[in-house]
DNA sequence: CACGAATATACGCCAGTACGAATGTCCGTG
DNA sequence: CACGGACATTCGTACTGGCGTATATTCGTG
């Protein structure tokens, strides 16, 4: 394992970069489970309330193996809760949160594409 | 300003899957650039202050090439603005709200990492 | 105008990932 | 306990994205 090379100079005002990586990695991991629109529209369904497996798919318009893959995704990173109820899986979110941040994202990219549609027609 | 998404009580309750499957593409494109933890600690050091390539580039310590296609993610993706001052070029953070929705993530992420602690420690 | 510093881009390589098809697992029912 | 339905997982393939090396571009300076 290499050492940090100057790790005796004072201390700077931002925490080490070192620990900073990998604490960016794990937000890093989370904003992956997002970056697939089927997922953001599972979370967005589950934020209406919970579903099964096969009522996601057919929201989807995806084959199920399709829609139980992202929903394993989901289900690493912790953000939708799981329940066996009877032959079916039930899946809900866990987290309202995310769906804030996304909302917030979602903010952004209308202010977004309202400065490139500005951009054009000056 | 950014208009209120009333839910407009005639409305169906959920649109279109398919036009709702593009706006979520568009929405899942700017969280890609969110997926890379060099992307995330260059957007917290930008909310700071605008800075040149070179000090991200020692910040990240990471080559100056990659420093600059990672800049070059953001400012595809409209996040970041670019001022060029004599022989650098000076970028900056163009949207505040990118880093709350960042920081609600990572709220998130407390949550969930205290989870798992807990369900270890069952 | 030649030179060097700062930044951007092109290219090839490798890892990661979404997908469909096929298969495995769990559950309720007859 | 055999069968079918709902869901999960595995596998091979195609695509995407990040990286380093090398090269191009832009700008200040002498």
């Amino acid at each position: 394992m290499a050492k940090h090379t100057t790790s005796e100079a004072g201390r700077p005002k931002t925490i080490e970069p070192r620990l900073r990586q990998e604490l960016e990695e794990l937000v890093a991991e989370m904003c992956k489970a997002l970056n697939e629109p089927k997922r953001l529209m599972v979370l967005y369904a589950l934020a209406e309330r919970p579903r099964s497996v096969g009522e996601l798919a057919a929201y989807l318009d995806a084959p199920q193996s399709n829609t139980s893959q992202h929903l394993a995704v989901l289900r690493d990173r912790g953000l939708v809760d799981v329940e066996r109820r009877g032959n079916r899986v039930i899946y809900s979110l866990r987290y309202p949160k995310v769906i804030a941040a996304i909302d917030l994202l979602r903010e952004v990219l209308n202010e977004e594409i309202g400065r490139q549609h500005q951009l054009r027609s000056a």
